[in-house]
DNA sequence: GTATAATACTAATGCTATTAGTTTGTCTTA
DNA sequence: TAAGACAAACTAATAGCATTAGTATTATAC
């Protein structure tokens, strides 16, 4: 009936309040309707469909981790600039483990938007391996790798799949990253040769 | 009304065929009951709810991840298991990635099912670790992070975030376990101090 | 001022998990 | 062998979900 004045912009801001607020769980087009005091159907108005909505919100997700990522290496470089990097992806998905898990939940290669929003995080990672003198290949390869144990070691974390001994996580994943810093002056005295 | 020779076991046998057939969306109790030739109410009489029949249907999944990293280690020893563990466990992955995306959406402390689950699934890692002579402190940080390489590699890997560059993801992941393993070597010579 | 297009609505469909209450077949025991 | 109890299937209902078709209203452009 009247107009709301009801933007994209407004409901990715409603919907990451819900993620937040009640949890992954909690977000659903019907409730993220009810948080907008707007009919369900009225949201079609803006997004094609829930998924096409949840791709907005992971944009909006990768911008939040690009952010943190790039204060926490401000000014660093080398292997401290590393393990700078790292403990700042560690703790946004600490934080904020169910935004985490939104973003991480989605098919990057779906649309334009979320492929773009992938491109957002890895941004600060290449810029922290551009110190080391890889050859551009190299570089992918270690960009690869960094993503792949930071995420497998959130996502088993959080899943309690480390609690079976007492082993310290924050110890476990120093020597991740410490192994993956090894790794990579490996390939950075073999480039130099 | 009549008894029709239902059981816990030939309810995950059906999950697991509905799954690999027809995907995990298609995974509901509703189009399991249907495969059952039986009314969606029926199962919980087998099961408290979907929770806990995703959790047995997860246990089954393990053993096969077990299974598969056991035969791919068979007389092997050190590196040589150390590659053929991680290779069979990327296999099973993309063989069965929608059995693999049951195993891994589960929140493993939530029953005993889904816990042991989790454990037969790291025994065959722990066996390969035992070959290196490391503290049981170290091997279990090295198990650790093993798994999160693998998953995390896996993961982004079928999400398509490896996309945007051109190189191949079987190097990636073969310089992913060499890093592991040199890093594995290098706690092996400490320990040996 | 009027036509157009966008936005929000109502109402409906078909899917999901789950529960309460009922029937029926099978197994045990007297 | 008959009686009773238990377990396993049923029917029917609820409340949630995403989505679509069709309708009304409102702001904007002409």
């Amino acid at each position: 009936m009247p107009r709301k004045g009801l933007t994209k912009t407004a409901i990715v801001d409603a919907a990451i309040a819900l993620i937040e607020e009640q949890g992954n769980r909690a977000f659903s087009l019907n409730e993220l309707a009810r948080c907008l005091a707007v009919r369900p159907a009225s949201l079609y108005n803006h997004f094609e469909n829930m998924e096409v909505l949840t791709g907005a919100v992971g944009f909006r997700i990768a911008e939040m981790i690009r952010r943190s990522e790039l204060d926490a290496i401000a000014g660093m470089h080398g292997d401290e600039a590393l393990f700078a990097l790292c403990d700042a992806y560690r703790a946004f998905a600490r934080e904020h483990m169910d935004l985490y898990k939104v973003i991480m939940g989605m098919q990057k290669d779906k649309n334009a938007c979320t492929e773009t929003a992938c491109g957002e995080m890895i941004e600060p990672i290449l810029l922290v391996l551009s110190d080391y003198g890889l050859t551009e290949s190299d570089k992918m390869h270690w960009q690869r790798i960094l993503r792949a144990m930071m995420h497998g070691f959130i996502t088993h974390e959080y899943a309690g799949g480390f609690r079976h001994y007492p082993a310290d996580h924050n110890e476990t994943y120093r020597m991740a990253i410490q192994m993956v810093a090894l790794g990579i002056h490996t390939a950075q005295k073999e480039s130099e040769q």
